[in-house]
DNA sequence: TGTCTACATATAGACAGCCTACATGTAGAC
DNA sequence: GTCTACATGTAGGCTGTCTATATGTAGACA
């Protein structure tokens, strides 16, 4: 995967996983690998820095924990988080649908042809 | 439109505009406008620079002309821009799903079940 | 005559986010 | 004693998109 096409839906993506429960980054990588089918492998050095910048922005609350010995630090949305997350759902929507239509080679024409 | 969405996605868009007819630049951005129903206003500061690229890099090939007084530079796909087009278009495909996978609550859900 | 808009191309520099590489540390297996 | 999995984090590089600016023609309009 072209790491470039990540650009700007990586949030969207990490909204999306922390919606059901809250998880910490190892996690949250796993997570995404697992529900991509093994399409999505994003490296720590992308995620930690993305999971603090949403935190700062208010969409995401952290609390540190320890388990078995290891120290997580566990997110968990806001309502901020979630609604921004509705946006970047329909952002998504608007995104493909525009550049589909340009790539697709037009099959989709609606029923009311020309 | 975020501008970072598009990051990675410009060649394929420009090399699909170019599939069917040569066009240049000026005319170009306003495919891209007019195919994605007004979604994608791209500036001419990053399409031309683009354009070169993908010249640079031997997906296209230009050419000047002058048309009522104007200079165009007219840019059409070469055989190794078909064949990228034709990547571009897989890993467009590949892209949508995984995101999508991972966005998506499952709109797989048939409308009539619980 | 002068001004404005549409057409047409181009570059410089700013910006931002994703990546590679590295640093640090625990736990458990072997 | 070493290795791997788990777990977090930062520094710096890269690169493509954007904003702003420059240049120039053609035609409309006053």
């Amino acid at each position: 995967m072209n790491p470039d096409a990540l650009r700007g839906h990586m949030d969207a993506l990490l909204l999306s996983v922390l919606e059901r429960e809250p998880l910490h980054g190892y996690a949250i990588i796993e997570a995404l690998q697992e529900r991509s089918g093994g399409a999505l492998n994003v490296p720590t050095g992308t995620v930690y820095p993305a999971l603090r910048r949403l935190e700062r922005t208010g969409h995401l609350v952290s609390e540190w924990a320890t388990v078995g010995g290891r120290r997580r630090r566990t997110y968990r949305l806001t309502d901020s988080g979630r609604k921004q997350l509705e946006g970047e759902r329909s952002a998504w929507q608007a995104f493909t649908s525009a550049i589909g239509s340009v790539l697709g080679p037009g099959e989709v024409r609606p029923s009311g042809s020309a």
